[in-house]
DNA sequence: GTATGTGAAACCGTTCACAGCA
DNA sequence: TGCTGTGAACGGTTTCACATAC
């Protein structure tokens, strides 16, 4: 069955909440409780989830631990995930450092970047390389999801050899729309965009 | 007439690529060759426009330059906006040092954090300042767009902050939904939900 | 001839409403 | 009784197809 990627994205934001309800010691939770937490619709969730499997006990609701357990499952988050960051810039430095991601399964595993000046140093306990070694790192590290913070104009670039060194999926950060094979997944987090829709929301006056 | 936040996002990436074209010196383009560009379909495009008016030429396609003028005035950015920035943290620090933001006319002009260490401290050119002064500074600098960069915990607090203090939009990068008045606008930047959908796909062996 | 602008049709996700079950 | 699971109705966006205009 063809699931809606929003679908997925929900069940995301329904796993972060399980998680504060969980560590708060709530047991169980009705549909229409975390649609409140999730800011979604009751129906929705219950759709979402029952792409996946019937997780609830009716009359009663989900208990709270086991219905987590199952989302992490669906979403592989009840493993560890390899990473590699291509582009140590401001931003690619901070995603080195940045600790949720680990948290969460995803580690940065290797580091590239094209700059003479930062090769070798390390930064959040990772050793900066140069681009020609990610065909080879990749592979030789297994990394499954390549990062992508790069300039705008070197970010197709730096995909295509992703995708050469065999990577499965692309987390890009450049304010760039990049192409690649249909077996590559993409996720772009595009903030320059977001900002473009607020100032289109405080120019038209808009809300919401 | 009500229009779809997905058009608002899709015009953005097309005065991207406008911007593209324009320094390439091409000056008329079709909805056809354009949607290639931005990944879409030529009738989205001429509809996404159609909400605005009528840019194009018949049997032609549209001048380059005029539309990306008109895009820009559309989106508001053919102006300034001011940025207050809240958490410096990894990401907070690389977002005040990111020069994109200033060349699309987003300018920092204020930065808080409550740690003591970092007050003080001048990162990008920006003083950072405590929590308390968030109330002053927003009015008194004209800070029309908040940018959260703290931790999921604090992310609701901080709105809440900013709101009181008349902010009209916000950008959250914490890893949280934000609850705020309808008068406020709010996108999310999330690459937490981008590597949770990354890593479902991966698993499910689902593509795109 | 060619590409826009736009009603109409198709498609897809959301919401409703209720049967089914603890 | 109460809440889940789900078919059906609804609403909105995407795509099609063509009249219109250069």
């Amino acid at each position: 069955m063809k699931i809606p990627a929003i679908a997925i994205s929900r069940l995301s934001i329904c796993a972060r909440n399980l998680a504060v309800l969980d560590e708060k010691g709530v047991e169980v939770i009705s549909s229409g409780r975390l649609a409140d937490m999730c800011g979604g619709n009751p129906a929705q969730i219950r759709k979402d989830l029952a792409y996946f499997g019937g997780f609830g006990v009716r009359g009663l609701g989900y208990y709270v631990k086991e219905l987590l357990f199952e989302i992490r499952k669906i979403l592989g988050a009840d493993r560890e995930w390899r990473l590699g960051l291509v582009g140590v810039g401001n931003l690619g430095s901070a995603l080195l450092r940045h600790a949720p991601l680990a948290d969460r399964g995803c580690t940065f595993v290797a580091a590239f970047d094209k700059t003479p000046e930062r090769i070798g140093i390390r930064i959040g306990g990772i050793k900066v390389e140069p681009p020609e070694a990610i065909n080879h790192v990749i592979e030789e590290k297994g990394i499954e999801i390549g990062v992508i913070a790069v300039k705008p104009e070197g970010a197709q670039e730096v995909a295509d050899t992703l995708v050469r060194a065999g990577i499965g999926a692309i987390l890009n950060f450049a304010p760039t729309e990049i192409r690649c094979p249909a077996h590559v997944s993409i996720e772009n987090v595009d903030f320059s965009l977001k900002l473009d829709m607020l100032c289109y929301r405080l120019t038209s006056g808009a809300s919401t």
